[in-house]
DNA sequence: GGAACATCATTGCAGGTGCAATGGCTATTT
DNA sequence: AAATAGCCATTGCACCTGCAATGATGTTCC
């Protein structure tokens, strides 16, 4: 028994990391999203972060990097690059805002909205077979969510 | 009103992203574990993927990568950089498997250890003032996680 | 017992991410 | 109106990640 290192020294606490909240959040989280990213990212091309800010203006029409940073719980570097590649790939267009040359107006162009209208009615699917899948306990997570955002926010 | 793009085509279904689970648990995730990598970061310089492998070897004691990948909801690459990285601060040690040579015994250094009883007992005070920030929310998030993690797993 | 197949851990590569500048613009102060 | 400070968006850099390939070992099947 001399071998191990651990034996002599003092016992360490009891932790137990499947018990740990941050721990479930994220692994969670990570199961939830990695099927629908594949899909985003198969059938349509686009990552989470570029989805985000799709949806964003989808339903905001034209704003700035700085509105969806705020919203959307990005930093503004990953809106940026989110909407650099969206621009490559036609899906958004961007603008200077002439009031405050500072700013910049992002948009969906046609073949962005396009796009939406084939991804929104999906990711409206997903969240339905979510509901369905939880019961009973999906209002118990949105309750528990709902409180927990609200704390860290 | 022609300057806009999407002002002629037809209305997009309506979705709300704050509604969304997959959103609302990345949000929650990264709010609830962003502190936490913070303090490992600076205070003992390691990442979340480097604390999950320490804390299972802290209660499992001389394991495997695909022990850990199997149990700790990591790839099994990332356990082995992790691992790597460890080693190199002195916090792991490893040696071969002498009845199965493809595997591999990770297991906490003196020092690997002492680490651990400093950083367990913060995180069992960083889950407390979770409990007790949520209040009865918690047990219903934890209600609504557990089914989650049952039914994705 | 040897060939084919499976498993374990690692790594090369391409791309994504976080942090800390940077450059351009606006607001504020004197 | 010039100087200072502050805000917006972007980018250079280093690091991290995900995927697929690799090499080394073990197992299975003929």
């Amino acid at each position: 028994m001399t071998d191990t290192p651990s034996t002599d020294l003092p016992p360490l606490p009891e932790f137990d990391l499947f018990a740990f909240t941050p721990y479930r959040l994220a692994v969670a989280a990570k199961r939830t999203s990695d099927e629908l990213a594949r899909q985003y990212r198969d059938r349509f091309g686009i990552t989470i972060p570029e989805w985000r800010v799709m949806v964003h203006l989808a339903h905001s029409g034209k704003v700035s990097v700085r509105d969806i940073e705020a919203r959307v719980a990005m930093e503004k570097y990953e809106v940026s690059r989110a909407a650099k590649r969206l621009r490559e790939a036609g899906l958004i267009e961007r603008r200077e805002n002439p009031e405050d040359r500072r700013l910049v107006i992002l948009a969906l162009t046609p073949e962005g909205h396009a796009l939406m209208a084939r991804i929104l009615p999906m990711a409206r699917a997903h969240q339905a077979q979510i509901e369905e899948r939880l019961g009973p306990a999906f209002a118990q997570l949105e309750a528990g969510l709902a409180k927990l955002l609200a704390e860290t926010d």
